[in-house]
DNA sequence: AACGCAAACTAACGATTGTTAGTTAAAATT
DNA sequence: AATTTTAACTAACAATCGTTAGTTTGCGTT
């Protein structure tokens, strides 16, 4: 069963308020102050506070799989394999800096789908890993240590949330392409 | 007055339990718990909890821009002092790989101390950047939008904190050097 | 006109929050 | 030996938390 839009609603308002002061300190009565309603009335249209925060962080997470399930099936090299996955970060990050504060920080108190988000996102790291390590045998990547150039990208595209707001007036497709310069090819003359 | 040993101490246990589940979501009686007494007892050491907050992320801040300013005064090249600026950031997160989750994550929750750590912030980055505005005129960086290099790199230091403490058993000189590598000259051979 | 339903409301619940007051026991200082 | 200080304790506080129960309101369908 689809969310109705007033679902759609209020964890669209709950998302905003957990980017500004994280889940735990957001309370029900905030969340329902925003929509003009009183806090009990939210426990009409969700579960749970719980719920709220379990669907701004699963659906993102699948979101992400989904899409890298699409560069690995491509038959390309790894470095434009990269360049997707860039693109791909820049695209979910820029429809949803909110959510993304949550999917970043928040995780931790989910209960139910605590261990399937881990799941996820082991899967993705293991991907993520996986196209690192096949273009370093397959000479277009440098031979360093995989894990630091694994985190060095990841940690950059993890905290895209935060920065694409100030820079609303970039292009998201000149973004990446900026972006992936710079963390493909760095940035020493 | 310096803070007394048994302060220091409900410091560093408050930081462990302010990375595991972000400051909002841990309580007095939390602290207490692994401290092995009660919740009261906190207050013949600590003004208040807010008190603890300030004390990790203030003294962080400090540290980081006398680092910064250290590195400024010196007479080096541009790529030189963004080489130090990595190691001055993978010092101090290996030393203080909790405090820093406070620093990167709470710092909305201070009260007294909030514009201070702002005004540090802002001085901070402002700094960060303009030694990459000064690269980019000396002809030693790329003639890329600097702001995303500012934040690509920036990034990656501030999740240093997470990825540090699995990998243990990596030198700080030896990540620092091979985090250079990949940040400055990219991964792309 | 009568009905059913969605979505708001008021009122309240038990639990938990940060914090204070007052007390006690041991250690340090005089 | 007497006294002060330190650091723990018990007990309790008002405030706020997520949530439930029961009620009301208004709109669309019969």
């Amino acid at each position: 069963m689809n969310p109705s839009p007033r679902k759609l609603e209020i964890i669209s308002v709950a998302s905003t308020l957990f980017k500004e002061k994280g889940y735990s300190a957001v309370t029900m009565r905030d969340i329902a102050k925003v929509m003009g309603i009183k806090a009990a009335s939210l426990y009409n249209h969700i579960k749970n506070k719980e719920e709220i925060l379990t669907f701004i962080i699963i659906s993102l997470a699948e979101e992400f799989i989904d899409g890298l399930e699409k560069i690995k099936r491509g038959n390309d090299d790894c470095i434009y394999k990269l360049k997707q996955i860039i693109i791909l970060h820049v695209d979910i990050s820029s429809r949803n800096t909110n959510g993304m504060a949550s999917l970043n920080n928040d995780w931790m108190h989910l209960k139910d789908q605590l261990n399937h988000y881990l799941a996820l996102r082991m899967e993705y790291e293991n991907s993520f890993r996986n196209i690192i390590s096949e273009g370093i045998l397959k000479n277009e990547i440098k031979n360093i240590n995989s894990d630091i150039m694994v985190f060095s990208i990841l940690s950059t595209l993890r905290s895209l949330y935060l920065w694409v707001p100030k820079k609303d007036d970039m292009e998201p497709t000149l973004l990446a392409a900026n972006l992936s310069e710079v963390l493909l090819k760095g940035i020493n003359k």
